[in-house]
DNA sequence: CGCAGCCTTGAAAGCTATCAATACTAGTGG
DNA sequence: CCACTAGTATTGATAGCTTTCAAGGCTGCG
């Protein structure tokens, strides 16, 4: 197995393939690498692939006409972003894509993975499977817009970033810059800065640069602004 | 073709499909009424199928800890909803689904789908392209809820509602009771009203019940609360 | 006619954004 | 090793938009 198809087989996307179409996919896909702060595709490019993030975080954005940015995702290691624009009409990206540090990462070509989905089974449901994962985180966001206050999203972003079977005492290390996460929360930065602030005053968790640790996660409900 | 094969081509999810697979899917579809303001789902209900509505409007829509209620979408005719949980884990409804009016229904058993699903050519694609374009829609909700304050959703709610090719002089039906539609925007039924006068007034729309009409599509822009 | 539900309108309070200034951090160069 | 600088984060004060609470108006139906 090639490296590239290790790689692949690390993205829940392409999880339960055989090896054969693992390796037919990484012949689609090619090493790129992009620096800090570069954009790595623009809303309205072309689309020509999708990619998995193989190192670094990559920021997903939108410019509103006031010019204001907001930030729609953030796209960590292991994690597979743009693939729902293989079936779009116009066939172009509909956001920014940029590289909160130097990233690397597979790029998948399209027209090359699409001969790829009729042929393969399983292919498709994979796929499938992801969007319908994207599409559920979204509509919670969109709820969480609209039926909590800052205080609670920023309880929920935090809550979500706890690793796996650390429950006491958890550890998040933020993956990105705290304005970048403010954005991804649709609150500015001073005001996720003084929501922090009110958490650990009250003593609920402990903040130490981009790490926080949470003390008391039952403090964490009912601090309202 | 059977009249269920007929009512299929309709939606978006199922064109393109050659006779023969519509027919397998009608197999799996079987008709289904809804008395208006009964619940068709309830979010943590077990997944069984999903539906096309064929008339009338149903409202999805999610309930805060708080016991807020929050409208995440409205679905009219040829529409489908749902489709999205054949492919989540867990295999429950996210959200509960609620008819506005008195609706018909075509619920597509989920078991009977999933089998097609492998074997004809062709449908996970159009399932592909349907959730791509419902997470694009979702996108840009989140975007609309961040970027933009309640005027400017108003507003984009309306040129979204516009009829295909009647851009001057439109006609807009709400499909929904106002604060249906104000809690699919995320703001109060009483923030609404009051947009929809302040628009009046300057002249850009004209209401008349849940009929409004666009006068002039400049004005509808910089009109901040 | 009268009731119930929905919408509209008014006034006040609350949350968040904005503007502004100060700390802090990391990386750079003297 | 320290000073400097640019970017980032924090803190403060104010303004603005939206929500909330309340009351009045409208409409359709029995």
């Amino acid at each position: 197995m090639t490296d590239i198809a290790e790689q692949l087989r690390a993205a829940a996307l392409f999880q339960n393939l055989d090896t054969e179409t693992l390796a037919a996919i990484a012949e689609c896909a090619q090493y790129r690498q992009v620096e800090r702060d570069k954009l790595l595709f623009q809303a309205g490019d072309a689309f020509q692939s999708f990619f998995l993030v193989v190192d670094g975080h990559i920021q997903l954005s939108r410019l509103a006409p006031s010019g204001h940015e907001k930030v729609v995702e953030i796209i960590g290691p292991e994690e597979t972003f743009a693939e729902a624009v293989l079936f779009m009409e116009g066939r172009r990206y509909p956001v920014d894509a940029r590289a909160l540090e130097a990233a690397q990462l597979l790029a998948i070509d399209a027209d090359c993975f699409n001969r790829l989905l009729d042929a393969r089974r399983g292919l498709a449901r994979n796929l499938l499977g992801a969007l319908s994962k994207r599409l559920h985180r979204l509509v919670q966001d969109v709820a969480a817009l609209t039926l909590e206050d800052a205080s609670g999203r920023v309880v929920g972003y935090l809550l979500g970033q706890i690793p796996e079977g650390e429950e006491a005492d958890a550890e998040i290390h933020l993956p990105a810059k705290k304005a970048a996460i403010a954005s991804r929360l649709g609150i500015q930065p001073e005001t996720f800065s003084r929501i922090l602030s009110r958490l650990r005053e009250t003593g609920a968790i402990e903040v130490a640069g981009d790490t926080i640790r949470i003390l008391e996660p039952d403090k964490l409900y009912h601090n309202p602004g």
